[in-house]
RNA sequence: GGGCCCGUAGCUCAGCUCGGUAGAGCAGGCGGCUCUUAACCGCAAGGUCAGGGGUUCGAAUCCCCUCGGGCCCGCCA
């Protein structure tokens, strides 16, 4: 398809760098001082009339050419850069014939280029760049998609994600917002006292939630090691350590199934808070998410999703009890008594295929998932879940065979996760064995260092968890966790895929 | 893991039911046009129809396999 083997147009781009060098114009130099952002010609061109040309001195320009017009001795030409869309208009009598002529013959959609020239307003009203001098920056020798509907090919647009963002405004507006927003999500932690950690990505044993770990390998060691699941062990043992208030936002890794909602990658960021409740955390959380969604208004105001989120992110969010929402939607009374082959049947009964062995927390999941789950689209905190549900949360100070855990739901799937935390380090003892009986002793290891953590004293304190992706999807109504990743994984075969440079 | 759908020029897509010389638009080439903006007009060019196998006188089209992707279901604290 292309990469060693070029196209016809491709050849056709190559005689234009031949030509370009013989008359000495360098096709890739090596910098472009002083330019300003097309935002600011456009700005200038506000206070002209049409047909005017401003007075108030030069300008200068850089970005990616998209369409060039010719209509007569006249040529018009799309200059593109982050901060939009500016037209060059181009006259033999500003450039001088020879070079007027050279450069329409040897440039093409998708070159980079400079423009030095003076704002100025065309009679039809389009805010122009009358263009005194063209400089090539980067000659584009595969051309680009085409011009109005740019790369549709969703498996292109994932594989050269690069071609999708340079032919798409849409998409460099949604990945910036992504930056953005977790920049402020930075912002929100570090306004609230939290303190910033890293903590290790390649660990023995990966821990703090229940999914298949990626395995790897140290040479130097000769010992296996995991890429981690989750943050949350070593953030507590933060807490025991003596910081009152951290957070790491980071990459996780589960050896999963990938769908509209799951990524083998995917950013996390988990927070702990020293002598708060789960529900100084749930404050905490609307309040987060009350921000992000101005923020995403903010930088996403041609998305009518992302301004709809204002008015979805409206606090109070609604509180619904666990038990209470489950038995509502079901119909089935004292969900929280029955026993676990009960439950077992009950899940089985509308679909769930779980193993006989897992715990009873786990069939009171699936039967949440399949009765309440996908009616939960307005952010709604589900708390007070069954014991069983978790081993890492504090027993509930008033409700018996419950924990104090709140998730946050939208738009039909979770967006976090959070406990009171559990600091009782028998009790965790107790929790933690009930949850290995049904899984391998191999994570002993690790689990009980962090026991033996606890022993020392961690504070009271509540824990949140949330994937950033999913946060941003629900803010701007993604549908796809690919789009709102810049490099989703994808099969590594086939003609289109990665291919070692010649 | 199960089901459905898709893969044709650099890009966006027709053609596939009902087998008969592979089509259009954009981009690129050549020519024209002094305010275009998905510019316009004319001419010429551009193909491993994802890959492999089969049926057939003849396959982009029908059948089988493989690869890649999308959606749904299942699985996934």
């Amino acid at each position: 398809m292309e990469g060693a083997e070029e196209s016809p147009l491709e050849r056709e781009r190559r005689l234009k760098v031949e030509r370009l060098r013989a008359r000495g114009v360098e096709p890739y130099p090596w910098e472009f001082p002083d330019r300003v952002p097309v935002s600011d010609v456009l700005g200038r061109c506000a206070a002209l009339t049409p047909g005017a040309v401003a007075t108030n001195g030069p300008a200068r320009v850089a970005g990616r050419l998209r369409g060039i017009r010719q209509v007569g001795k006249t040529a018009f030409a799309d200059l593109e850069d982050l901060s939009g869309s500016l037209q060059l208009f181009l006259r033999p009598d500003e450039l001088g014939e020879p070079a007027y002529s050279q450069w329409l013959g040897d440039l093409d959609p998708g070159d980079l280029v400079g423009a030095d020239g003076r704002p100025m307003v065309t009679r039809r009203g389009e805010p122009s760049l009358r263009v005194e001098r063209l400089t090539l920056l980067a000659k584009a020798i595969a051309p680009p998609p085409e011009k109005f509907h740019g790369l549709k090919d969703p498996e292109a647009r994932l594989r050269r994600r690069y071609v999708d963002l340079l032919s798409s405004a849409e998409t460099r507006a949604r990945f910036r917002a992504r930056s953005l927003v977790v920049r402020e999500v930075r912002r929100f932690f570090d306004a609230h006292d939290f303190l910033e950690v890293e903590t290790p990505i390649l660990v023995p044993v990966a821990s703090g939630a229940a999914a298949e770990p990626f395995v790897t390998r140290s040479g130097y060691l000769d010992e296996g090691l995991q890429l981690r699941i989750a943050l949350e062990l070593p953030l507590k043992r933060l807490l025991v350590g003596g910081f009152e208030r951290v957070y790491e936002l980071g990459r996780s890794f589960r050896n999963e199934d990938m769908d509209a909602t799951h990524s083998p990658e995917f950013t996390m960021l988990e927070a702990y808070w020293a002598y708060s409740d789960y529900t100084d955390m749930r404050r905490l959380m609307e309040a987060m998410y009350v921000r992000l969604a101005a923020r995403v208004a903010e930088l996403l105001p041609d998305l009518p999703a992302a301004r709809e989120a204002v008015e979805l992110f409206r606090p109070p969010f609604e509180v619904v009890d666990f038990v209470e929402a489950l038995e509502g939607a079901s119909g089935i009374a004292g969900i929280d008594t029955r026993s676990r082959e009960e439950l077992r049947g009950l899940a089985r009964a509308v679909g769930a295929t779980v193993p006989d062995r897992s715990p009873a927390g786990k069939f009171l999941d699936k039967l949440f998932e399949h009765y309440v789950e996908p009616t939960l689209l307005r952010p709604t905190f589900v708390v007070d879940h069954p014991l069983s549900t978790s081993p890492l949360a504090k027993r509930h100070r008033s409700k018996p065979g419950r924990i104090e855990r709140f998730e946050l739901y939208c738009r039909g799937y979770e967006l976090a996760n959070a406990y009171t935390e559990l600091n009782d380090p028998d009790d965790q003892v107790r929790r933690f064995a009930e949850q290995l009986a049904e899984r391998g002793v191999e994570h002993y290891a690790l689990d009980r260092d962090f026991v033996e953590a606890l022993r020392y004293g961690m504070p009271p304190a509540s824990g949140v968890g949330f994937g950033v992706e999913r946060a941003f999807m629900a803010l701007t109504g993604t549908p796809s966790i690919k789009e709102v990743i810049l490099f989703p994984l994808t099969r590594s075969a086939g003609s289109a895929g990665p291919r070692p440079e010649p």
